[in-house]
RNA sequence: GGAGAAAUACCCAAGUGGUUGAAGGGGUCGGUCUUGAAAACCGAUAGUGGGCCUCCGGUCCAGCCAGGGUUCGAAUCCCUGUUUCUCCGCCA
């Protein structure tokens, strides 16, 4: 949520800045609203002084058997004529929030305006495998042939868009969760397994809601309705929702692991097979709360955490730093981790880190108390640290040898029982 | 799913309609005492959201789980919801 103040004092700078997110921001109506509502505020307010003057004077003239009546109706006078003004009030109120808690976040000053188109690479790893003198396969048909993952059955039991990890796909997916989470617990990170179903709240104040409540899965038979996470992050940055942290407890820095479900509604493209892009995938994701002064260097550190990993892996891969309308609603910078994926040309997104801000502490009330004693918002931040479903494929397809194995990173053999190379199964 | 109990400030806890911004205790901070510490004693400290002003201060509104209601007046009464605990039932 931006500061309606900033909104109030800095229109133009608001409007400027939600431009490069390709925003079109009137702040009148906010303005107007604003205005009215002090004043009627003030005069809601003024009445209920009087009332509250009125019926405290009661006690002490009763003690000195006076009459009280008149007050009592008086009082009741002023209640009522109170009540009109109070219920536009909560109009007035309703409606500001309504207009305020739908804008995106401010983009950071040094972000390129404009969408997707204007993000560009900061960073890149490694080389583009050139596979010579074999024709490369892709991530398909390498995990039909490795034995990783069974489609034809995911649609038998579930439907489209859903795969089955079988036996070594089933480990390697779970060696990759596995490198991730005792990397976090190395860099100090508290690992949460939070609940899958969350209230609506949660959604939204982590931004979400209520613009992308639809695409959510709510669950029938909840009341009231929760809906399954998206994100991991959703769960995390709520953990300190409605708290006051005090300033020796941060950073905060927490990871969890958990399957993210999303609608992906319309989104699937023909090029987008097998397992890029589905309604379930595992994530592991990781969210820190911090001050607002250490909040650039929660952020480096969180991209650099995620470039590690990937680096482990022996990966080719860029940094995208994203162009303002590219960044998600609810943050102010977004970095993508881009895994190279061969058969498609492209770089994929496998993590992306971004700082909110305070703006899903406003949102939320996520505060601490700084040094001299006064109530600030948190800045939170969160960044995949790291999604298989691209990282899996990827690495299939990068690490693909002339005879159809794949060497599998060192960093996973450990969680793989040794295992150094996926060979074709026979058919 | 059924029955009951509970929710008060950093923590424990009193308070069942009237100056309650909320007794008491603990904690925390400062001090006295002490060579130092402990104990004892003295003092300080009560969050939060919002409005206005002559803005290192003042003042008003809200506020005792949340949202409604009754009342001149509610932490206290009524309704709804949420959460926690206990018991029963059911179940992986």
């Amino acid at each position: 949520m931006i500061d309606v103040k900033l909104i109030l004092e800095k229109p133009e700078y608001v409007k400027e800045a939600l431009k490069k997110k390709n925003w079109d921001f009137d702040p009148t109506p906010i303005e107007k609203l604003s205005e009215e509502r002090v004043k009627l505020l003030q005069q809601v307010e003024a009445v209920k002084a009087e009332q509250n003057k009125l019926s405290a004077s009661v006690p002490s003239i009763k003690k000195e058997g006076g009459d009280v009546t008149a007050i009592f109706k008086r009082v009741k006078e002023l209640g009522a004529s109170n009540k009109e003004a109070e219920a536009k009030l909560k109009d007035i109120e309703a409606e500001l929030k309504g207009l305020i808690e739908v804008l995106p976040n401010l983009p950071d000053d040094d972000l390129a305006a404009g969408g997707k188109e204007n993000n560009h690479p900061i960073y890149h790893y490694g080389e583009e495998p050139k596979f010579e003198g074999f024709t490369p396969k892709n991530h398909v048909e390498l995990c039909e042939s490795l034995g990783l993952i069974d489609y034809k059955r995911a649609a038998k039991i579930s439907g489209t868009g859903t795969w089955i990890y079988t036996n070594l796909g089933a480990r390697l997916e779970w060696a990759l969760l596995n490198y991730f989470i005792n990397t976090h617990i190395n860099d100090g990170y508290e690992m949460i397994l939070p609940p899958h179903l969350l209230n609506y709240e949660s959604g939204y104040t982590a931004g979400q809601f209520p613009k992308f409540k639809e695409d959510v899965f709510w669950l029938e038979g909840t009341e009231p309705k929760k809906f399954i996470l998206p994100t991991a992050e959703t769960a995390l940055v709520n953990l300190h929702r409605n708290e006051i942290l005090s300033l020796d407890e941060l950073p905060r820095k927490y990871f969890a692991y958990t399957p993210c479900y999303r609608k992906e509604a319309g989104s699937y493209r023909t090029e987008e097979r097998g397992m890029i892009r589905g309604y379930q995938f595992d994530k592991v994701e990781m969210v820190q709360y911090t001050t607002e002064e250490g909040s650039d260097a929660a952020f480096e550190e969180m991209v650099n955490k995620a470039k590690a990993l990937v680096e482990g892996l022996g990966l080719c891969y860029q940094v995208d730093k994203l162009a303002a309308g590219d960044c998600s609603h609810s943050m102010a910078r977004t970095y993508d981790i881009e895994v190279w994926i061969p058969s498609m040309k492209i770089y994929k997104e496998v993590s992306s880190v971004s700082n909110a801000r305070d703006y899903q502490a406003r949102r939320g009330m996520i505060r601490y108390k700084d040094k001299d004693g006064k109530t600030r918002y948190c800045h939170t931040l969160n960044g995949s640290g790291l999604a298989t479903s691209r990282i899996f494929p990827a690495l299939v397809e990068q690490l693909q040898q002339p005879d159809g194995s794949v060497i599998i990173p060192e960093v996973l053999r450990p969680y793989m029982g040794g295992i150094s190379v996926l060979k074709p199964i026979k058919k």
